[in-house]
DNA sequence: TTTCTAAACGAACACTGTTCGGTTATGCAA
DNA sequence: TTGCATAACCGAACAGTGTTCGTTTAGAAA
């Protein structure tokens, strides 16, 4: 246990390094019981400080989520970003790699997975700068892509705006469903087999329907 | 305002009906405000009984939502179980239909869509025989179909357990990504245009996907 | 060294779902 | 018709929650 008298973190570059060391508790706490399982006096204690402390880091519960969850999205369309990057030809091609990337993210990390898409934020009345600038870029992405693919004739359909939420619904969508509760275990266990082989099963399909069915 | 004596619900019939009084009222105020927006208590006030009363006839709030959203899913599963029992010949048809079904389900009324398919139930430690008794019939139901096809030559792909979940993925992820605030309205608006225009969109890809991509 | 801002925090507030204990209406047996 | 056991009913209490208040005081700036 750690003795040593409380420090006050007045410079900004403190006060940032306390704000990290509260979102990282946050996160590991969200993880492991969900934001409804887990108290913000428990997220203190975690911390060694007082409940009332956090919130001169944070307004709300809400807006904590929306910080940690800040993070990993980032993560997530950093990847996206470098994928199209370092991508040369074929947009359809592209769109594969984005629709694998995208599996293979919920497989590497199936709880970070769903409290990313599919675990509400946690409601409250105070709102902070995390949840105002909360915007999804994987989704202008993937219209940027789609939206070359459609100028370089290797997709017909004219309306980039809904085939983008179409195939966002579609990657999505079908990975979702095996990660929800929606259908209990007696459904889906002896119907899909291990997620690796449903994964490569929709990867399969995905892969025809971008091929086959949009050229 | 009733100012006649409280009766006391004793008879089978009354406890019934006491039961339907209270599964009414909550689908009412959970559609109108929300689980979380709904507190026992609002809800026996509206019901102009005790907060303790509630609980001689349901264990938690949990289980209240489930007992509600059986009712739900039970019309949602008639009519599709209608819609097979009346269809005749091909079933790669039958499979459009339900589609569409889905997607008009969506329209009607879209909290009852979302309390169905995207709201997670409340947590409680109680259970009860009606969250116990919860299963998705539809699943069956198009696993049902999807059978039948393959089994006729109308599909080739032989795993009707994954393909009966992608199938119900790709309408589910389609439809429910315009009803989600995952996507801020900034991106959905200009992109996706209104409820209708969106449906009509992605049923002529799900026909196309049914019917070339599959056979 | 003094001043003064704001980080820190225990206590309190207003709420929640749920349980407890007592009251008493009511269906049923005598 | 009467007496009785049962369980529907309910106010109060309990254990929790997110958040706010008021106070203390560390510590950067003067």
């Amino acid at each position: 246990m750690d003795k040593t008298k409380k420090k006050r973190a007045r410079s900004e570059e403190a006060k940032e390094k306390q704000f990290k060391r509260i979102v990282d508790a946050g996160r590991e706490l969200f993880l492991e019981y969900g934001p409804e399982g887990v108290s913000m006096r428990s997220l203190a204690k975690k911390l060694n400080m007082g409940q009332a402390s956090l919130y001169t880091y944070i307004p709300s519960k809400r807006e904590l989520w929306f910080a940690i969850m800040r993070n990993d999205f980032s993560i997530f369309e950093n990847g996206m970003g470098e994928i199209m990057q370092s991508h040369r030809g074929n947009n359809i091609e592209l769109l594969e790699k984005i629709a694998k990337y995208y599996l293979k993210f919920a497989q590497e990390d199936e709880r970070r997975y769903r409290m990313m898409f599919q675990t509400p934020a946690p409601s409250s009345k105070n709102t902070g700068p995390f949840e105002l600038q909360y915007d999804s870029h994987s989704i202008y992405y993937l219209k940027e892509i789609v939206q070359k693919a459609v100028e370089a004739g290797e997709i017909k359909e004219k309306d980039v705006g809904k085939l983008s939420f179409f195939i966002w619904g579609i990657v999505h969508g079908t990975v979702s469903v095996i990660h929800t509760e929606f259908f209990g275990e007696r459904a889906k266990i002896p119907d899909v087999g291990s997620i690796e082989e449903y994964h490569s099963f929709i990867l399969k399909y995905i892969k025809k329907i971008l091929n086959d069915l949009l050229s």
